[in-house]
DNA sequence: GCTAAACCCTGTAGCCGCTACAGGGTCAAG
DNA sequence: CTTGACCCTGTAGCGGCTACAGGGTTTAGC
C-alpha cells in the first residue's frame, strides 16, 4: 500500500476534481507537492485532509479567500479562533440575506406564474416586466 | 426636449450601467442604435422600455438567454405565450431548489456558530470542517 | 475663442471558481 | 511492444458584468 497518491487518487479520496486540485495549488490553497522524476505530483494523507476541508468549506458556501483564512488557523492551533467565528457570523448573515432575496423573487414569480393568456400580447409575465416599476425590493441581482 | 438619448441618459432613465448597456448591445439583447456623425449612440424611448424589461428580468433572477427569449415574445405579440409560462415555472423551481440549499447551509452554519473555544485547536468550525464526513446533503455548491 | 470638465468611443482584461480543451509525455497491463 | 489510462503545462471559456487605457467630442463658463 503506497504512502503517496497520484493526483487522480487524491481526487478520488477527496471528492475534488483533478483540474480543481491543480487550480487550488496555483492559488496557494494547497501546497505544491513533491514531484516524481518525471514531474508527476505525489501527495500525502495530509493533503487529502486539507482538500476535504476545502471541499466542505465550499459546500457551506465559503469563498476561497475565507477558506484560506480558515486553513491558516488550522495550521496554527495556538491562535485564537474568534476570527473563525466572526467569519461564520458574517457568512451566515450573507446567507440569510440571500435567502430573503430569493424568497422575494420566489413570491414575485408566484404572482406571474400560471398565465392563462393565449398570446404574448396579454401575457401576465411580459406585462409585468414591461410595465411595472419594480417587482421586488432588493437591489441585489442574484445568480 | 430631445427625442433621442445619449447612452448616459439612457443609463439614468433605465437604471442600467453604461458599460452594461454596451455589453447588452454586443450580446444582441439591445439593437444597435443609430449613431451621430461622430459615432455617439442615440437611443429612443423604446430602448428605455426594453432596457427596463431586461433589468426587471435580471432582478427576478432570469439569465440573459431567458430574457432574450422573453424579449422575442414581446416582439411578436401574436405568438402563444406558453413558452413564457414554462420559463417562469422552470425558473421558479430553480429558485425553490436554491432556497432549500441555502437553508440547509444556514442550518449547518447555525450549528457551528458561537464557538466558545479560545484557540483554533478546539474550534467547533474548524473541527467540523476537518473531521466530519459531510455537513450538508446537497451536492450543489453555492455562490 | 479658449479651456477644462464631462461626456463618449473601442478594445481588452479582470472578477469568481472552476471546467475543458490542445498538445504533449509517462506508465502499467496484456 | 502496443494500447490505453494516466499525467503534464498552458490557455481559453463560462455568466454577467466592471474597470481600465488611450483616445475623440461636446458643452459650459469665462
Amino acid at each position: 500500500m503506497p504512502t503517496t497518491l497520484t493526483i487522480g487518487k487524491l481526487g478520488q479520496a477527496s471528492g475534488v476534481n483533478i483540474e480543481t486540485i491543480r487550480y487550488y495549488e496555483r492559488n496557494g490553497l494547497l501546497p505544491s507537492p513533491t514531484r516524481s522524476s518525471s514531474g508527476y505530483r505525489h501527495y500525502r494523507e495530509d493533503d487529502v485532509k486539507r482538500l476535504r476541508f476545502i471541499r466542505r468549506g465550499r459546500e457551506l458556501g465559503f469563498g476561497l479567500e475565507e477558506i484560506r483564512s480558515l486553513l491558516q488557523l488550522t495550521d496554527q492551533p495556538q491562535q485564537p479562533c474568534d476570527t473563525a467565528d466572526q467569519l461564520v457570523q458574517k457568512h451566515m448573515a450573507e446567507v440569510d440575506a440571500r435567502i430573503r432575496d430569493l424568497q422575494a423573487i420566489r413570491a414575485a414569480l408566484g404572482q406571474l406564474a400560471g398565465c392563462q393568456s393565449q398570446t404574448a400580447e396579454h401575457c401576465r409575465l411580459l406585462e409585468a416586466l414591461e410595465e411595472r416599476d419594480c417587482c421586488i425590493k432588493s437591489g441585489h441581482v442574484p445568480d
